[in-house]
DNA sequence: TTGACTTACTTGTATATACAAGTTAAAATA
DNA sequence: TATTTTAACTTGTATATACAAGTAAGTCAA
């Protein structure tokens, strides 16, 4: 499947660990038994290891090997980059996204400022509403800077923009910044949504960068107070 | 300062880039050149430099060079395992921890689940409140298992754990798991906190692992809404 | 039996080399 | 002049080797 050997090493042992043929607590082969296995170097197994490690998914203890974590078993969604069709089908929960709109605009000073784009460039905006289990949960308002998405259609936003940006348009997503916070509903949260008796949101502002690092795109996510969940992995950075 | 070498040449160029001397958008030295600069194999300098481009401080570019990012540059707290008063001294705000509690007790059923203890085994309960600009924000339930943590006095909680436990016990906090969701306040909120007229707070689940993977630490961290703020930075996986 | 030592394993770090592949600018060519 | 080619850079991947350091179990001696 993948052209790097690491990278093939790390998928093939990451769905054995989901698939359960390594269990949470147990030992996984040593770096040399791998190495036997897969036909290839020490530095190329230790390459696959450390992302497993990175992402939660082993923990390496010097002098007695790697055991399977079960931090990741259960929880989504775990940190990471990821969109929401790519979520909506790892939760297995029905879900629905509706497009409310899509157009082109010239930026406000929001935009300019959360987008870093001049008062004169094209700027698509998207908005659309995830229906998860039949409630409207999650407000989605995406812009995105014309000049690295020059067409957008309303049946690309209701599949996946990102399926579409990656495989279509070849762009490279790299990274992102996530801030989170918690905000009073506005009106347009009213409108959209079915907020219930809540009156705050979660607000997930996402700025999304490409393999050169510009910022191609800022999202704002709203979800209903109820039903935000997120789930982090951190290492400790140790500097002794 | 750092025994190892890839380490405190990632501390050096990490120093350098909050410093100002590498600014962001800004070209660092190629890798031949900071083998050069440092003495040392062009492996040492990958490893220092993969390690800040997944903390986000740069982006390595094909072909090109690796560019100091400013995602990091105005934004606290980002993802990470980091105690309180790290994160204070951060922040730079005013802020003071107060103990409310400190006891040994058993475990009750919830935290038998999220400690995995049984019912014999002690636990510590530390409760605090952490005043930030004179206000009292945040509420740590902590709960550490007796096994791990023998000790505890007020004058531990009040300055820092996290030191009294990596100092003087030579602990190694490993990695953490962190859950973000909204919950009612309750009357030990409203006990504790200046909750203000707000109906709600965001509750923080940490679990806390040592080094060989062993839970040590249950955290319930309750803050009121309009203080909570999280950053998170995260890479997108590529598996082609 | 107890404790110290040895041995064989484990992962961690540092180095060297080779080649692939993307970028850029200078040089050669039409 | 305009275009193509080349050369010199950049980072990415894969391999090999050496030694350090932590773990665990068996061996040997007191």
């Amino acid at each position: 499947m993948s052209e790097n050997k690491y990278l093939s090493i790390y998928n093939d042992l990451l769905s054995k660990i989901e698939k359960g043929i390594f269990k949470p607590g147990m030992k996984i082969p040593s770096e040399n038994q791998l190495v036997e296995q897969y036909e290839t170097s020490r530095e190329t197994i230790r390459k696959a290891l450390n992302l497993l490690s990175e992402h939660g998914y082993i923990q390496k203890i010097k002098g007695k090997g790697s055991i399977v974590l079960d931090v990741r078993k259960f929880d989504f969604p775990i940190s990471g980059l990821i969109s929401f069709k790519e979520l909506a089908q790892k939760l297995g929960k029905p879900s629905r996204t509706i497009v409310e709109q899509l157009e082109v605009m010239k930026p406000d000073d929001m935009l300019k400022k959360h987008l870093h784009v001049t008062a004169r460039e094209d700027i698509w905006k998207v908005v659309r509403v995830r229906e998860i289990e039949g409630e409207r949960i999650i407000l989605d308002k995406d812009f995105f800077n014309k000049k690295f998405v020059p067409f957008l259609s309303k049946d690309i936003c209701e599949r996946s923009i990102y399926e579409y940006l990656e495989k279509e348009l070849q762009l490279k997503i790299s990274f992102a910044k996530k801030e989170f916070f918690v905000e009073e509903c506005t009106d347009e949260d009213r409108k959209y949504l079915h907020v219930e008796q809540y009156t705050h949101v979660v607000v997930v502002r996402n700025y999304v960068y490409l393999d050169d690092a510009s910022l191609f795109q800022y999202t704002e996510s709203r979800h209903r107070l109820d039903k935000f969940r997120f789930v982090d992995f951190a290492r400790r950075i140790h500097l002794h």
